[in-house]
DNA sequence: GTCTATAGCTGGATAGAC
DNA sequence: GTCTATCCAGCTATAGAC
């Protein structure tokens, strides 16, 4: 293995065990197994390095689940499969990786850029299946694909940071996500009288939803 | 005012600005305008001054809130408070410091403690405003108060994150919820005819649902 | 490409004067 | 309570031998 990927792995799980405020040449390179200086040498800076390990995990993981996503057939899967992601990913610390680098971008411009194109590695991919699922059924009237992408990628984060602190918080957020989540199947298994009488409902309500 | 308070400030202030990784005693005093040594006769360690910083900015916006969330009576009135909360808290940058020090609890044990009381302060308050609105009224079926409150914090933090180094997809990721949400209006006004076929419905998918 | 060594800085934390 | 001065560890980054 080069040393380039091993500084990435390195970075990975520095990233995992110390934190985004813990992370810095010495410690990645003592988890690689390398020397300090071969940071800057093969990457300049330790932001910089941080941004490789930041694509290419997500690369990584992405393609890791496009088979089983192109797979779902259903909302019910799609759901099924989120949470086996979730579990799968947490337990391998990806998500975990993720939010650090996402709370570390928030104040180092150099870390923004590479960040936003991970996030949007996952939501594009998570936007083509809900497009493929929703988009020809009744739900479509209330599931906007791509705005909804983005906001199952901001939970995901949003739940691994909460269950690093509150396990019992998580789990039953996650719960209750999934009972709420059955009023999908609800609509989508609606006759067509329904789903005129739905439309006729969402429409006034919208109008009424929208203030800002 | 005094010290401890103008350190607490400080403390906040340097969240915001240098985010978790590059706050420090020295960030922090200079912020305040205090002398370094100061944060340790005051807190003892950093961290603890975070920790103290923490549970004063909770306290302090969720009393800021509490008379609003009491006057709260529908559903409808809850997504658009939490839509003004959301644009408020993100000016002001607070929800910003409590992501960061997430993030820096999920590695630092010390600050663990003090963010889940955080987290649950506002978890509670929101809590309590949906057990009032939701357990008699046919959304029950699907909504659990305090999972949902769980979830509810989680999303605001991930969705602050994801705010920062995408604007433009946290927006549509908010469009798109408040799009979805219209299905608890719906539901909320059904009649007692359509509320049994949806209790039946819930009760078999909920079933199927439930996998790990 | 990899190593040692080091410059120059910032970090937490303390001692001791006031 | 507040200040200066200071210790020492760890930090980024580079120079230069191999």
């Amino acid at each position: 293995m080069s040393t380039k990927q091993r500084l990435i792995d390195g970075a990975l799980e520095a990233i995992r065990v110390h934190g985004i405020a813990g992370v810095s040449a010495r410690t990645v390179a003592a988890t690689a197994g390398v020397n300090q200086a071969l940071v800057f040498y093969h990457f300049g800076t330790v932001d910089d390095l941080l941004a490789a390990a930041c694509e290419a995990a997500t690369l990584d993981r992405v393609a890791a689940y496009r088979e089983r996503l192109a797979a779902v057939g259903s909302l019910r899967e799609l759901l099924d499969l989120g949470r086996e992601l979730h579990a799968e990913e947490s337990r391998l610390g990806n998500v975990a990786v993720l939010a650090q680098l996402l709370a570390g971008a928030q104040t180092e411009p150099r870390l923004a850029a590479p960040v936003r194109a991970a996030l949007r590695l996952w939501s594009d991919e998570i936007e083509a299946v809900l497009h493929r699922l929703v988009d020809d059924s009744p739900v479509a009237e209330v599931a906007d694909a791509a705005g909804l992408a983005h906001a199952v990628s901001a939970a995901f984060i949003g739940l691994e940071l909460y269950e690093g602190v509150d396990p019992d918080g998580a789990d039953a957020a996650l719960e209750a996500l999934a009972r709420l989540a059955v009023l999908l199947d609800v609509v989508e298994d609606l006759g067509p009288v329904a789903r005129t009488a739905l439309r006729r409902r969402t429409r006034r309500a919208g109008g009424r939803r929208r203030l800002d």
